[in-house]
RNA sequence: GGAGAGGUGGGUGAGUGGCUGAAACCAACGGUUUGCUAAACCGUCGUAGGGGGUUAACCUCUACCGAGGGUUCGAAUCCCUCCCUCUCCGCCA
C-alpha cells in the first residue's frame, strides 16, 4: 500500500510510476475521497469535542442535583449528527481502502522504463566451464527422461489431483528432497539467515498483508469452510512473522530462509508451458525474506540475488539475471531481479528464481515497523524476499543438463552427500 | 466435537456507567549519587488520524482496553454477534 500523504503530496509523480506499470492509475479519485475524508473527520473530531463536553457537564448538573433535561436534548442532537457522519466516513473509508489497495508499488528509478518481458535487461549471466548453448548431443526433455527413469510420473499425479500436481518417485522423490535440503543447509551456512518452517496455510490477514489479496485473489486456492489460504509463497507466512509488530532497530537486518510447499492456481494459464514442470499448480521453494532498514534496503538486494546465485553455481547450472523492466514489475514490488536457467531441450531460458525489494509497500500493508534509536520513532521497515530456489523449473534444467549421451543422469556434486546416490539410471 | 474460564499499555495486573488514555508494580530509557558495578532516588515511558505551527521541536482535538455492532447525555465498564487463548473430557499423528 502506498502511503495517502505521499499520494496527496506528489500526486504526478505517483501517476507517473503507476502508468510506468502499465496499471490503472485512479490518483484523481483517491484525492478527491482523501479531501472529502479529511474534511469529514475535522468536522466529526469537533463535534465529538462538543459531545464529551457537553456530557460532562450533564454529569456534574445532575451530581448537583439539578435540572439536566435540556441539556441531555441538545447533546443527543449532537450524537446524532456523530452517527450519520461516522457511517459516512467508514463508506468513504471503505470506498478509499478498495481503490488504495489496487494501487501498485511505484518502481525504484534505477528500474529500467518498458511495457512487457521484451525490455527486461540482461545484467549478467554465468556458464560452467565447457558449457555450449548447441546440443553436440541429442538432450531428451525432462517430461521424457523423467518417465523413462521411472522418477516422475505426471499421469499419475494427474490422476491424484489434476494436472499440474507432479509426482515424483523413487531417486526422483530423493533428487527433489536433496534439493531442498542442499539450499536451506547452504544459506544457513553461508548466507547468515535463520531457519523458518512456516505453515502451509494462513488466513485472509496473511494474504492481505503481503499483496496477494485482493488483486490476485482468482490464482490463490482458498479453503473456504475455514478462511485459508494454501500459500502460493513461503513469503506469506515469513513475512506475516512480523505483522502489527514493532521490532527493535538492533534486530534488525532480520533474515529467514524457509521451505514450504507453494499451491498456485494458475487460472487461464492451460495450454502454453504448461508441459510438465514447466507451469504447476504445487511446487517445491526455498524462500528467503529479509526485514531491514529502509538505508540498507537496495545493498541488501544486490545480496540476495547473490545468494540465490550460488546455489546454481554450486550446482553447475547456467542462468543469466534479468533485471525486470517497469512494465515487468509485479504488483508489490519496487525492483525485481529474475534467474533464469538454461532449458537444453526447450532451447530456452526458465525463471527459477524472483528477487524483490518490496519497500515499504509490504509493511505498510501487514504494518510492519521498527524503532529508531537515534529519535525512538517508528517507522516501517522494509521487506525484500527472494526464491532460493523453486525447485520444479531448476529440476528441468537439472535433469536436461546432467545427462548422458546414454540418458543416464548424473547427480551434481553438491547434491550427492544428500541423494547417496550420483547417478540415475 | 462437548463443558467451563478468560481476552486491559512491552510484561504482571487494578478498574462494573461520569476528569480513567487508563492505578500500582516490573521491564526499558534519561539523569543524580558512586572509584567501577549494583542499589537508591528523580524523571520519561502507547499507537493512529485530523487541525495549527518557522512542517522541526511543539501545541491541540479525536479515536483506540480482542474485532464489529447496539443501548445511553456519557461505555474499558451494560447488551448482541464474531474471533482468539487457556483448562477438563472425547478423538487423533
Amino acid at each position: 500500500m502506498l502511503d495517502i500523504k505521499l499520494i496527496r503530496e506528489n500526486p504526478e509523480l505517483v501517476k507517473k510510476g503507476i502508468e510506468s506499470k502499465k496499471e490503472p492509475s485512479r490518483v484523481d479519485e483517491i484525492l478527491k475521497l482523501d479531501e472529502e475524508r479529511r474534511k469529514l473527520v475535522f468536522e466529526t473530531d469537533e463535534l465529538k469535542a462538543k459531545r464529551n463536553a457537553g456530557s460532562q457537564e450533564v454529569g456534574k448538573v445532575k451530581k448537583a442535583g439539578g435540572d439536566a433535561a435540556a441539556l441531555m436534548a441538545e447533546v443527543k442532537a449532537i450524537g446524532e449528527k456523530i452517527s450519520e457522519n461516522d457511517s459516512r466516513l467508514r463508506e468513504l473509508d471503505a470506498e478509499l481502502d478498495g481503490i488504495l489497495m489496487y494501487i501498485p508499488n511505484l518502481p525504484h528509478q534505477s528500474v529500467p522504463l518498458g511495457s512487457s518481458a521484451e525490455d527486461n535487461v540482461e545484467v549478467r549471466r554465468w556458464l560452467p566451464e565447457g558449457f555450449s548453448f548447441e546440443n553436440t548431443e541429442p538432450v531428451l526433455d525432462h517430461t521424457t527422461i523423467g518417465k523413462k527413469l521411472n522418477i516422475l510420473d505426471f499421469e499419475r499425479g494427474t490422476k491424484l489431483s489434476g494436472s499440474g500436481f507432479p509426482l515424483y518417485k523413487g531417486k526422483g522423490a530423493t533428487l527433489e528432497r536433496a534439493l531442498i535440503n542442499f539450499m536451506l543447509d547452504y544459506h544457513l551456512a553461508n548466507h547468515g539467515y535463520s531457519e523458518i518452517f512456516p505453515p502451509f496455510l494462513v488466513n485472509r490477514d496473511s494474504m492481505k498483508g503481503t499483496g496477494q489479496i485482493p488483486k490476485m485473489e482468482d490464482d490463490m486456492y482458498a479453503i473456504e469452510k475455514d478462511g485459508l489460504y494454501p500459500i502460493p509463497t513461503a513469503e506469506v507466512p515469513i513475512t506475516n512473522i512480523y505483522r502489527d509488530e514493532i521490532v527493535a532497530e538492533k534486530e534488525l537486518p532480520i533474515k529467514y530462509v524457509g521451505y514450504s510447499a507453494c499451491f498456485r492456481r494458475e487460472a487461464g494459464s492451460y495450454g502454453k508451458e504448461s508441459k510438465g514442470f514447466l507451469r504447476v499448480h504445487q511446487f517445491n521453494k526455498v524462500e528467503m525474506v529479509k526485514f531491514v532498514k529502509p538505508e540498507i534496503s537496495y545493498d541488501e538486494l544486490e545480496k540476495l540475488v547473490n545468494d540465490a546465485e550460488d546455489i546454481l553455481k554450486e550446482l553447475q547450472i547456467p542462468y543469466r539475471v534479468l533485471m525486470l523492466c517497469t512494465g515487468d514489475l509485479s504488483f508489490s514490488a519496487a525492483k525485481c531481479y529474475d534467474i533464469e536457467a538454461w532449458s537444453p531441450a526447450e532451447q530456452k531460458w526458465l525463471e527459477i528464481s524472483s528477487c524483490s525489494n518490496f519497500e515499504n509497500f509490504q509493511a505498510r500493508r501487514a504494518n510492519i515497523k521498527y524503532r529508531r534509536e537515534d529519535n525512538k520513532k517508528t517507522e516501517f521497515l522494509h521487506t525484500l524476499n527472494g526464491s532460493g530456489l523453486a525447485t520444479s523449473r531448476l529440476m528441468v534444467s537439472l535433469l536436461e543438463t546432467n545427462q548422458t549421451p546414454e540418458g543416464k543422469i548424473i547427480v551434481p556434486k553438491a547434491l550427492q552427500k544428500y541423494t547417496g546416490f550420483s547417478i540415475i539410471d
